[in-house]
DNA sequence: CAAGATACTTAGGCATGCTAAGTATGTCAA
DNA sequence: TTGACATACTTAGCATGCCTAAGTATCTTG
């Protein structure tokens, strides 16, 4: 392991922390910031990975059950989210994004982009590429695999038509 | 301001956000885990800029004075920092860091490192190099400059359809 | 020297996260 | 069949992080 490459992973996330914050500080007042951080990385999840359960969204958002169970709780009353009650398990509920959902998320990011855009102006097409090429990175690295999804043993998970 | 580039800053945001979560997630337990992002951020700044007063820091760290005012009561009570008073001015103070505060910085970033560390291997030079010109490119972008330590930054045009 | 500006602090409130400890429900083996 | 254990999720309770509003000192100035 690079020494090199242990600086760069410490300063990107004392980066991003402060990306975050100056994004956070922008978007204060506006419908945006209404909701906040956690609602919109669980809103992510279930836009780009489609409906599951309350266990996989935690784990795919990253934050213990009991926590989601409180963010998917908002969600409900915001009308950002739907839950179905599993038929071949009384204990779980899918969980899925509505088109309200789907709706506000894109706002978030557009409100977001729109936040930072002007320190980015003048990006030389390096940097754009550099840009580009990291976000997809991080993406890739960071994204949950099939397989660690959980105690994984749901047999064929296939489309049951719950919506 | 290009479509692209707005979708990248909001895929950026997203993506920050997960990799600070499975950083978070992996650090639980260790002594990194102890003191919280805020606290490190506010150690990053006094780090790399160098002693400065309560309101200064705040605008650095992009967060309300109040708020800084209470990571410096944690931090001085962690023994992260020294406060002393400004002989010119006695409603101020100077913040600086110690040792241990420099020191304890140095640990928690090596502790993210070894954290994220596992998900950057085999990573290809150019993915690398990519990597490296980001971190420098936000650093750069999202620094507060000399000039504006003061709350005064040019608000753009947002426009954010808040209908 | 009184009025207003500043630098910071105190108060109060909401959101995120966690662990521990429930409550149902499901599974399996005797 | 049934009792023990595993699971899926929820409830409770606690510790930050952040914010705005409202102080409290302490400058600065007309």
């Amino acid at each position: 392991m690079s020494t090199e490459l242990r600086e760069l992973l410490g300063d990107l996330v004392q980066a991003n922390g402060r990306l975050v914050r100056v994004a956070a500080r922008h978007l204060a007042g506006t419908r945006a910031a209404a909701e906040s951080p956690a609602v919109w990385r669980t809103l992510g999840v279930l836009a780009s990975r489609g409906p599951m359960r309350v266990s996989e969204l935690a784990a795919h958002s990253r934050v213990a059950a009991p926590t989601m169970t409180k963010l998917v709780a908002t969600l409900l009353e915001r009308g950002h989210v739907r839950r179905t009650s599993d038929p071949s398990d009384a204990r779980a509920s899918t969980i899925s994004i509505t088109d309200d959902g789907r709706a506000a998320y894109d706002e978030w990011r557009g409100a977001v982009a729109a936040a930072l855009a002007p320190y980015f102006t003048d990006l030389a097409p390096a940097d754009l590429d550099a840009l580009r090429r990291t976000v997809r990175l991080l993406q890739d690295r960071i994204e949950l695999g099939e397989s660690e999804t959980r105690t994984e043993h749901q047999d064929a998970d296939l489309e049951v038509s719950t919506k």
